[in-house]
DNA sequence: CATGAATGAGTGTTCATTCAT
DNA sequence: TATGAATGAACACTCATTCAT
């Protein structure tokens, strides 16, 4: 009678261990051994749930992108226009340590993605859905009337989006440069400038 | 007598292949043999010009940073206020081939800076130079009555550092999605809303 | 359930192997492949075991000792004063293959030592111990009254200890010029003089 | 009109360099490009002066072994028997720096003669030659009644040898054990035992 | 299911040697 | 002669992967 094993639920707890690990210590820290120590299985076991150390770091990366998918849930429930906007702008900021991790996350992943078409294509599928998001809350903005005359959603969400990817950089590698106060105020700033006069 | 060898100039000649593989093939594939190859000099050879790996990569941004600050000189030739920032917001995009090599270039120490702080230190003081530049510029502009009453110079710099960098990563990992048109219309949107109503 | 290693019996193993690499082919010739091959493990396998070459090295260094150390017990059992210190002595001299192997392996680490704090002390403390051995035994000779009248068991010790290391290392070097015969009639010349008249 | 050079005295100023370089560093430290450092000259230099770095050491050891040989016609002028004997001993004992240098590089080469024939014959030569001189100056104090009766040249020349490498070896691996004082002591201790009653 | 021992190719680095100048 | 730039094989070591238990 072999024991059975929830293969989705291990996996998920194996994963959080290795965002981790990848975000504290980059991924030439991630070897599969420091991986099976810090999730507490051995290098064996991980390859019961993997297929290899490519499947373990990309689906740490798409492990972190389903909760940070299903925070959006949490936040956005009940807001709509400018609020939703705003409530999703400063979700995807790292505004404490959680965040900052998802943020380190992210940027290890964004240059590794650069040469590996698998990994840029689970980093784009995330990128397209937050990218839909905010091009939705615009237009409800628009038609709310909570919008200057002229504003181009699609436009409008790229430079949004540049801007808290580009804060976030700033953030993780300069913290002495930009608090989260700062961040905050850079994304009410751009957001105030949408509003019309 | 033997034959004399320009070391700062050989550096530089070896710099520029590194650079290349780096952007091409990111670090993985940057390999002491693979930079070898790739320079047509041998491993040992690499060995005379560079401490170690180590001296190779963090050469190898600081002389990309070199290059880049050398061309603001002539970009910014001449201009002042908001065409000063908008040469020097547009220059730092990925807008042609060589630049798009900076951008990936810049993305993977990115992510290799967040736990090497020799490293942060190289890109902090490149970040910090052009940071000095665009401050001074929104400063210009303001006293030129450029800008809208109430703009901050140092906020509004942040703003549009992080929407550069932002906006560089996103066109480098989606290129479908980002035309070097619509990068530049992203920093115009962003400077029309400077301007006095 | 996976294979259980002994570790501790597994690194006798191998360095019994390394001892014998060592002695026949010198440090030069003790390369982590050679190593490896000689002992019919892969050199990832070493890496198990050890903490990199030096500890290969030191370990071997120590692994002889602690073989010395445990013949002096059986060598001993039951002799005092000067018939102890003979049988001490005679032990310590390369009269057979495997204390030819010793021998060698001394004498390499002896040269290895001079630049190496680490290898001196493990040299240092088997020194001491055979030290300590040969002055209890002049004591117990004199209590005796097996020496001569004042024979100092420090300075006497010290040249009976220079003495056998001397001829060890010119036997091993000259095997020629010094049979077992010649090395055992040296050291009871030098014996035969601590005796009263 | 080309340079000429005194072959042989640039040899000898050359391995002046790398007798102190070996006797400090080890043969680990002895590279060409530190050789050369230390000696002043570049490593092409070396090459027009020696076949390689073999003939480099091994000439390094001769050169050193003249010099001892040059010191002992002036060390035992006017002197016979066991005073010529004494003299000899004392002279190849680590007693002041020069001398300390000297054993330290007989011991390195002492292991590396262990799988090196041609560097075991320069050394087995200059052994052979300082065991002809003291058994040449027993056979002259037995001679001149200096020594016991039924005192073997022969079997007490090689006790003596073994006992100066013995103590040098000690000497240099354990300074805080024995002093110039105690080597000199054990010295005089031995030869004390040669005299008649 | 789970283990961890074992593999061996690949890494950065060193260094004796060669040779055009 | 003398230089030092250049080579490339050899080194110690790391690590993803495999697999007998």
């Amino acid at each position: 009678m072999p024991k059975i094993v929830d293969h989705e639920a291990r996996r998920r707890e194996l994963l959080d261990a290795v965002v981790r690990v990848i975000a504290e210590d980059g991924l030439e820290g991630a070897t599969t051994r420091a991986l099976a120590r810090e999730t507490g299985w051995s290098t064996g076991a991980l390859a019961h749930y993997f297929a290899g150390k490519a499947d373990i770091l990309s689906s740490a990366l798409a492990f972190s992108h389903e909760r940070i998918k299903a925070r959006w849930a949490d936040q956005l429930d009940g807001l709509h226009g400018l609020a939703a906007l705003r409530a999703l702008l400063l979700d995807n900021l790292p505004l404490d340590e959680p965040r900052r991790i998802e943020t380190r996350l992210e940027m290890i992943f964004w240059s590794q993605a650069l040469g590996d078409p698998g990994l840029r294509e689970i980093q784009r599928e995330e990128a397209q859905d937050l990218r839909d998001r905010v091009i939705a809350s615009l237009k409800e903005a628009r038609t709310a009337g909570e919008l200057a005359a002229g504003t181009d959603p699609v436009r409008t969400a790229e430079r949004l989006l540049a801007l808290i990817d580009g804060l976030s950089a700033h953030a993780v590698l300069y913290p002495d440069r930009l608090t989260a106060k700062d961040l905050k105020a850079a994304v009410d700033d751009e957001l105030a400038r949408l509003s019309p006069p």
